[in-house]
DNA sequence: AGGTATTCACATGAAACTATTCTCTGAGTTAGG
DNA sequence: TAACTCAGAGAATAGTTTCATGTGAATACCTGT
């Protein structure tokens, strides 16, 4: 046993296809920006006064995930601080990224990572809200300086604590006496603008920059200079990356997806002792991309909603065989009523089943379609929307997660 | 035959309820002066 | 005495139920030929 896993992790470190596998993770920051370059130049021109001493404008970037809004902000941000230490600013530029798990859930934990980037501390519970603030005030203030804080997915914030956190965010000027802040938000929610208050709307966005989606042949370049990097001679070809790039481009532009795709396709490769990677493996990593959000969505969920979707799932097994292969929001809810019965838990009304119903089509999980049958009523027509190998995968998560 | 009314089986909305989490206050505790 | 900790009251929140209202077309029911 020994000695074969050993044969295993020599040939990993022999045989590895990769130079560098980081090049290919969301974390990495490339030397340059491929077909970025109008909008950092917009960012830097809008941050420019900054080196002068004066409170820029705020501003608010907005475009579809991966398409490099924040590898762009982080970019002028290092080139910023660069300058100001070279001419001798007192310029302050923090990045939050609001989604987080432990930053995201209040304004006190948002203000209290703040705080703690800052160099302050504060107890993780306990203070109130108020204090955190004068906290949070002080600590800005204590010299002149300029802070610009870069709040990467604030649309999170909003959701879960509402916008007047913002509000309050952006008027913090007129309380600090020596230093100035200006603030830089980053959505990936085109919306998102749309639907706040106004006043939080035209302070925010007193410079707006969309970042557009990377077409096929500018995802090209990108995976192109990353793969230099990040593979050795002769492993990926140009059809590989022609036709990662395509389907990446299909996903609205999405470069991260691209890169995730190539490393994946890379292991894929890799793990079958292939010393190059072909279009099988692409389309491989293409398909585990998808099954693993897919499984990782249905894990996720609340015992009661994936007790729905295991009803679904057996419904749709046992009209396989039928003539009709579509069923209803009914059926659905009958078998769930039965399930809980025989697990012994709660039955939830009709009304919030729809509503679980509703949120898996939302994922994408399922295919409802409200139909209306004339006499026998008004229904949802229910299909799943899954591949069939994934079907049973998930049939088989439920049943252990549910212990049936 | 052609037109109208009914009716089903849910959809969709709003409000109310509930359990859990979060915030905040003051009492109690600790430690340093 | 100031700083810290912690329990419990009160507020906020998410998940859910209750109540109310809406909906599209197959079907039942007329109506006049």
């Amino acid at each position: 046993m020994v000695i074969e896993l050993s044969n295993i992790f020599n040939s990993v470190l022999t045989n590895s296809l990769f130079r560098n596998k980081n090049v290919l993770q969301a974390s990495y920051t490339p030397s340059s920006i491929l077909h970025r370059e109008k909008q950092i130049e917009i960012i830097a021109s809008i941050l420019a006064p900054s080196l002068r001493g004066e409170k820029t404008s705020n501003l608010f970037l907005y475009g579809k995930t991966g398409t490099g809004k924040t590898l762009s902000v982080l970019y002028v941000k290092e080139e910023l601080l660069k300058k100001a230490k070279e001419i001798n600013v007192n310029l302050l530029i923090e990045y939050l990224n609001c989604k987080l798990k432990k930053v995201s859930d209040t304004e006190y934990r948002i203000l209290a990572s703040l705080i703690e980037q800052l160099g302050g501390s504060i107890p993780a519970t306990g203070l109130p809200t108020q204090q955190v603030y004068n906290k949070f005030i002080e600590l800005i203030d204590s010299k002149k300086q300029l802070i610009i804080l870069i709040l990467d997915e604030v649309d999170q914030i909003v959701k879960k604590i509402s916008d007047s956190f913002l509000y309050s965010l952006l008027r913090l000027n007129s309380e600090l006496s020596k230093s100035q802040i200006s603030i830089i938000g980053i959505s990936n929610d085109v919306t998102f603008l749309d639907n706040i208050d106004p006043r939080v709307r035209s302070s925010l966005g007193e410079e707006e920059i969309l970042f557009p989606p990377y077409n096929a042949l500018q995802l090209q370049d990108i995976l192109k200079e990353r793969c230099h990097l990040a593979f050795k001679e002769n492993v990926v070809d140009e059809a590989v990356i022609s036709k990662c790039a395509a389907l990446a481009a299909r996903e609205h532009g999405d470069a991260r997806r691209a890169l995730d795709l190539l490393r994946i396709a890379g292991e894929l490769a890799e793990r079958e002792g292939k010393k190059l990677i072909n279009l099988e493996h692409l389309d491989m990593a293409n398909e585990k991309i998808e099954r693993d959000k897919i499984l990782d969505l249905v894990e996720t969920q609340p015992i009661q909603c994936q007790l729905v979707l295991y009803s679904i799932v057996l419904l749709t097994k046992q009209k396989e065989n039928e003539k009709s292969k579509v069923f209803f929001t009914g059926d659905v809810y009958n078998t769930y009523q039965n399930l809980c019965k025989k697990l012994k838990l709660e039955v939830l009304t009709q009304r919030r089943v729809s509503d679980i119903i509703a949120d898996f089509d939302m994922f994408g999980l399922i295919n409802a379609v409200v139909i209306s049958k004339g006499r026998h009523g008004r229904t949802r027509e229910i299909k799943l929307s899954i591949p069939k190998n994934i079907i049973d995968k998930i049939e088989e998560i439920l049943r252990t997660q549910l212990s049936l």
